[in-house]
DNA sequence: ATGAAACATGAATCAGTATTCATGTTTACC
DNA sequence: GGTAAACATGAATACTGATTCATGTTTCAT
């Protein structure tokens, strides 16, 4: 009676419980991987709880004891995507001083990483309608840091001048329309031969 | 009984069937543009027939006397979509012979129609989920235009020379994201200063 | 004018599936 | 070695929304 009722537990309540155990983490973990999977290959709306839990070998149920919703698990995988391509392409460009020559090496690097993770890129194309506010925040933070490299590159001389907002943004979207191309159209070409003509248009344009 | 029976009807059943009078006609319209307006503006799950066929002012079972299934409407769309766009930028292009100058009326074209249209550029993007095929289609058909207009602008010793596929699906990029830069990122910038900057890069690149 | 085709209605159907819940099982810690 | 929290189950719930259909109304060729 006077054990304050109602207040001092939530415990398969809670939106997007965090695991606090071994077998935890390790379940968390497998939904999160089945659900790249599923989303990836069905689209958000085609992808059931059902299949993405069953991909993971768990009952429905235990999908709500780490994620509140279905979005929130795809808002974790947008997320995810964006510090993995950061991460990636921060990766390959480390210890390159020249502009042009980090551009070239950034895009290789972004090109492998679709490549190989079709399905997290086709995800955030989605995110669009399903999360725009994960959305919206992948491109900025992207188009930000890229404005960034590109204002420090012309403030040493290394690239013409030239409205850097802009050309971050055309410059991304270079990267995502070959990154398309691939995963998308299925290219075939070698990247190598992708970047280089990219690359040759980055750095000369299309001027005779 | 010699009717020969179940043959001679298909009234209200065959898909989409086109209109045959004047008001079929202008309902289908309406319908259309309708699901233009709500299926742009919630996207293609969130959009309900019934929202669709109550901003056109019709009943919920008229859509189904147009319009074999939701995404028959969304398909029509993407492809209208395609060639509106081609149809905008092919006059905006009319009688400009360098193909310098044909890019950057081009672009100013594409930017100045997205920003009339948001609706329709966010369908297009979603057609990668609800209409794969459509989408193919349409980037398909621009980037083969695209390279061939590319190709022939090398062999008038207008451009330098450069593998015009990977140049096309470039620039295509380059339309894109700033038109996502336009639309979904609701930047002000006004088309004439983004299509100078661009312009600069795609005709000189960023070497100093 | 009139009958058949075309068009329109909106309530009923029907299926899919996100989410909840009552009930067990496992783990961590004393 | 016992117990409370954490974890897991899967059947039941609850709702949404696409599609159908039986029934009217309008148009148009003759």
């Amino acid at each position: 009676m006077a054990k304050s009722p109602g207040q001092a537990k939530a415990p398969q309540k809670a939106p997007g419980n965090q695991p606090k155990t071994a077998r935890g983490e390790a379940t968390r973990k497998a939904i999160l991987s089945a659900a790249e999977r599923v989303i990836g290959a069905r689209g958000y709306n085609d992808a059931s709880i059902g299949q993405i839990t069953s991909e993971a070998g768990v009952a429905q149920g235990t999908f709500y004891i780490y994620f509140a919703t279905k979005e929130q698990v795809f808002s974790e995988l947008v997320l995810e995507m964006g510090r993995l391509v950061r991460h990636t392409i921060a990766e390959a460009t480390q210890g390159i001083f020249d502009r042009l020559d980090a551009e070239k090496a950034g895009l290789t690097a972004f090109l492998e990483f679709v490549r190989a993770h079709p399905d997290l890129y086709r995800i955030v194309q989605e995110a669009l309608f399903v999360d725009p506010q994960a959305y919206r925040e992948y491109y900025l933070t992207f188009a930000d840091g890229y404005r960034a490299g590109l204002v420090a590159a012309e403030e040493a001389g290394q690239i013409s001048a030239g409205d850097a907002e802009t050309r971050a943004w055309a410059l991304m979207g270079i990267g995502r329309s070959l990154g398309e191309q691939l995963v998308v159209f299925e290219a075939d070409k070698p990247i190598p031969e992708i970047v280089a003509s990219a690359h040759d248009l980055i750095a000369n344009g299309l001027k005779p």
